[in-house]
DNA sequence: CTGAAAGCGCTTACAG
DNA sequence: CTGAAAGCGCTTACAG
């Protein structure tokens, strides 16, 4: 029931017969300094001890704990499992372990840095996505002499390493997928863009127009719609879009959720998909490939973006001289499912 | 470019014209000591610096280090993320960060709470499900004096604190309703049962058992199918079903998944939920809601477990003398929602 | 009220 | 090859 004291080094020391130094040096691996008979006396009592190092007392005096930082919004939010688990793949595998803190605004990632710092983190991973665009904290992060990268967070600084994908792209490649299939008139259920706009939600409504101004099609403002990156956002465009004179033949929602929302909103009506309806989302959630129908999307490379994140960061802190930081920009990739089709593709046979 | 050094409290203590214990006296708190005057200059000269502590430093001194430990399976597991969500929030509102680590295997677990107290968490929450039952490791943990809540993992020990919910409820909740909307002849998709077998796929099968005993219900055998815990083992499972002389008119798959699965194994047949099949899940996936039709099913309560989870293991950390530890049953809900309905509800009017 | 000293558990030059 | 000493940055009795 009492607390065991923890065996230290001392003890060891005290039961191979050598001391304090003898005892770090060997286990430490300093070769050419313990002669095998010593070695072999600290190791046995080591392993007969059960010793197992304080790695803040070895933190404090190397300047390393082992330990990365990682800074996200919130785990439940969609992509952030996904990354998560990548970076603590990597950071397993370097014998490292992750430090997780998340962090709603701008105040909390301050707060969340600082405690990161305060705890000595090796390297810090930041893919925390609030509207606020200030991000001084993470340059004076960098300033401290800790590798930091950011994962899809815009910063002109080239002062700090960032994984990136391009949401313009995202946008683009759903729609010329939707164009490729013959559809001119096409709509958009967009993301957050109002308040606390999301950047995202900018960038794939830019895509979405700039893969439309290519290919020389109008459109329509009335069907764009702004929707909230979840389930009911898109749910509730599909009843506006209905309501037109002429509904779209096909839409590009910017997440999954959403097209998943607006599919149920066409079935509520009616409207199939992708037989009436064709219907594009993005980010390629979990949910994606079992709805009805499976979804036509692009991959957001999360997992590689955590993988990278850390290997990055863990390049940083072991090699020297200090690598300077990189903009790694990740490819997006279309998957084509069940709810697009070729716009009136039976039809066109005759 | 280059490392700065950190501050210290001995900078804080030469800018302030004290002693480095006065300085720690001060930003302690430790009141009736200091002056105002020497307060003031103290907590100035901190300011100025923009001090913070070194958190190693203090950890070896106070053996306390405001990190909680989290050894989960993986994060991209369902349920996982809300859990990690529920600790992470109270953790932070009481100041403390999350050491994250996931374990695949009973060796991986011991890797894991080895690192945990290395780096000398102060507690320890426990949420792996490997097959193996192995958990001397666990108890070795709660020997350090190192409070330890497990989270859903079947212990018969008073050692440590456990959090559980009722697996064998969650079967029976699920088959008591459709037992109650009038149905009979009802299948049971369940979940792992083979070599990595899974308690929770055990106990909701034992649940579904217990509730059609309860209602003097026999339980045609072929009608229970195993499956994985995967949407595949749901659409599999239809079609195996729907091959008998004498499908089920109502199942309960032993998690969302699987549910959805069934339903597309069962819409690929033309046979509608809930029309011609109810079909009830199990976890209360975020999936579940927005599938068509919207899933019937048991919620499990994780992030309400991850946060009692936290609440428990700040308490034993904080409270002297360590209260005893806790074994804490949450309760299960269900939800109803479209995906089942009464057996033969229209004509049974007539 | 304030400071000098010891010590937390390690590692790292530096002697020998 | 091995050990004594200093020091990492703090906190905590203990004197004064």
């Amino acid at each position: 029931m009492s607390a065991v004291r923890p065996v230290t080094i001392r003890d060891v020391a005290r039961i191979a017969g050598v001391s304090l130094s003898t005892v770090s040096q060997v286990l430490n691996g300093h070769h050419g300094y313990a002669s095998a008979d010593t070695r072999d006396r600290v190791l046995a009592a080591a392993r007969e001890l059960n010793y197992r190092p304080n790695a803040l007392a070895r933190g404090l005096v190397t300047s390393r704990t082992g330990t990365l930082g990682l800074v996200i919004t919130d785990i439940t939010r969609t992509l952030f499992p996904k990354v998560v688990a990548g970076i603590e793949q990597v950071a397993s595998q370097h014998g490292y372990s992750v430090l997780l803190t998340c962090a709603g605004s701008a105040d909390r990632e301050r707060a969340a840095l600082d405690t990161l710092l305060d705890k000595r983190a090796d390297g810090i991973i930041f893919m925390s996505n609030t509207t606020e665009a200030e991000s001084g904290h993470l340059l004076m992060v960098a300033q401290q002499g800790v590798p930091i990268v950011a994962i899809n967070r815009p910063l002109d600084t080239t002062a700090l390493s960032q994984i990136v994908w391009d949401d313009v792209e995202v946008g683009r490649r759903a729609t010329e997928h939707l164009i490729s299939l013959g559809h001119r008139r096409i709509g958009h259920v967009a993301g957050t863009l109002a308040a606390p706009r999301r950047l995202s939600a900018v960038n794939r409504l830019a895509g979405f127009r700039l893969a439309m101004a290519e290919a020389g099609l109008p459109v329509d403002e009335r069907l764009v719609i702004e929707g909230d990156f979840q389930h009911d956002g898109g749910f509730e465009a599909a009843r506006r879009l209905l309501d037109l004179d002429q509904p779209p033949t096909a839409v590009f929602a910017a997440s999954d959720s959403m097209a998943v929302g607006f599919i149920n909103g066409l079935h509520r009506h009616r409207v199939r998909v992708p037989d009436d309806v064709s219907v594009a989302g993005a980010n390629d959630d979990s949910c994606a490939v079992y709805v009805e129908p499976p979804l036509t999307t692009v991959r957001v490379p999360v997992a590689a973006a955590g993988r990278r994140a850390a290997e990055i960061v863990l390049a940083a802190i072991t090699t020297r001289p200090t690598p300077p930081p990189i903009r790694e920009t990740l490819a997006v990739d279309l998957l084509v499912r069940r709810s697009t089709q070729r716009l009136d593709s039976p039809v066109s046979l005759c």
